[in-house]
DNA sequence: TAGCACTTTCGTACAAAGTACGTTACCTTG
DNA sequence: CAAGGTAACGTACTTTGTACGAAAGTGCTA
């Protein structure tokens, strides 16, 4: 039971989809098929079947690791520490897992490490004093605020200060200069400037939403 | 030039183009193949080659297409009325494309239509007063906002009211009830009460967010 | 009208990918 | 060691993207 003759532990449902989140990371979700998933894990292609159900069920399943890598909040201390905390841990999660953002625009089957994650925000919320409906409003908000900021910062072809100017430049040189005066003067004059990380406006916005509903509590 | 002698219309990149968001709105992302495209026009798969360089450049133009039918806001009118009324227009445009949200996550190469409203919203913002640096903070509030709420939305696998109640139990049925006692609290006290619509919670987020920046102009 | 160049459409064919089906190797238990 | 379940695999078929080059259609000029 503890290593078969070959070298190779066993594989388990486990091992394949960490595998295939560590090819996902590191080809995109692209160059994640049956066949490269069997090589990273030194099998064939059809031994993964044993232990998932296909590749949906790999894509449900890696979308629920990454979940379980995001830090939960916990009902007991601040609330707004708690969720800048859980909002941080996101952030960075999805930016190791890009991939991840648009798979779960197609995903509706929430696995575990999911509803465990929703049901901890919840409880601080709740535990925060705020009514249902209340928490309700700040769970949606809170939340399509983080991933849609992790959404925009996948779309962009960027990552981190000082890399802005090369790419947008490339961007804006292929039209027209005029078309478009405002996003010309953004680039020109801010973005690219000194060091501007797209990151950084996170916090603010955050921070925007957290003070808004804090109001609203008392 | 009007018309070939077979009786299709000839084919062009926009037609290609509007074709294949036909296709992923009626069968999503993965009913898009070059073939059912081609199906879709009439045509045999390898003419659409001759308008579009390959299936990555059909992700790109769809993407495109799906902004251009977002309203711009006008810089002339009262900003937050414009923003709003924007806002509320990306949102259903998504929602008839789900597929797109998952889209966005890995195009780099925008197209005229997506550039051309980022510059409507930028001069939005702009025209309303805001600084450099404000602006980027609520341009990227605003947009995280609003494509993580149709994010979120095109992840539920429910739509509209009504809807919520046997889902949400389908669900929760295949985990021991007192496992996640916040979400179960949230479905069965809430959610699933009379009509509930998710769609509702975005009003809220948006107005809170819009009173904040504007707090933040005088 | 006949010829010609350009534009558009298509037929064939191959590589990569998901996976159904049945087989082989292995491991545990009696 | 025998038996039966567990795990890994080999083969082969289907679907998809697309390279390559030929064919068909279109408009222009002589």
């Amino acid at each position: 039971m503890v290593e078969p003759t070959n070298g190779r532990p066993r594989l388990s449902r486990e091992r394949v989809l960490t595998a295939a989140v560590e090819v996902a990371d590191a080809g995109g979700i692209g160059a994640l098929t049956i066949r490269s998933l069997a090589q990273e894990l030194g099998a064939k292609p059809m031994s993964v079947y044993y232990h998932v159900a296909g590749k949906e069920a790999i894509l449900d399943g890696i979308v629920d690791v990454v979940f379980s890598e995001i830090d939960l909040p916990s009902p007991d201390g601040d609330w707004r520490i708690e969720l800048r905390r859980r909002a941080a841990s996101a952030r960075q999660v999805l930016r190791q897992h890009r991939w991840a953002i648009g798979l779960m625009e197609s995903r509706t089957s929430p696995g575990p490490a999911t509803l465990r994650h929703h049901d901890a925000v919840l409880a601080t919320l709740r535990a925060a004093g705020f009514s249902l409906e209340m928490t309700a409003h700040a769970y949606a908000l809170i939340d399509s605020y983080t991933y849609g900021f992790a959404l925009q910062e996948a779309g962009l072809p960027f990552d981190g200060p000082d890399t802005v100017a090369p790419v947008a430049e490339s961007i804006m040189e292929q039209f027209t200069t005029g078309d478009y005066p405002h996003l010309a003067e953004m680039t020109t004059d801010f973005y690219s400037k000194s060091g501007y990380d797209f990151g950084d406006e996170f916090d603010f916005g955050l921070n925007l939403i957290l003070d808004a509903l804090s109001a609203s509590l008392t």
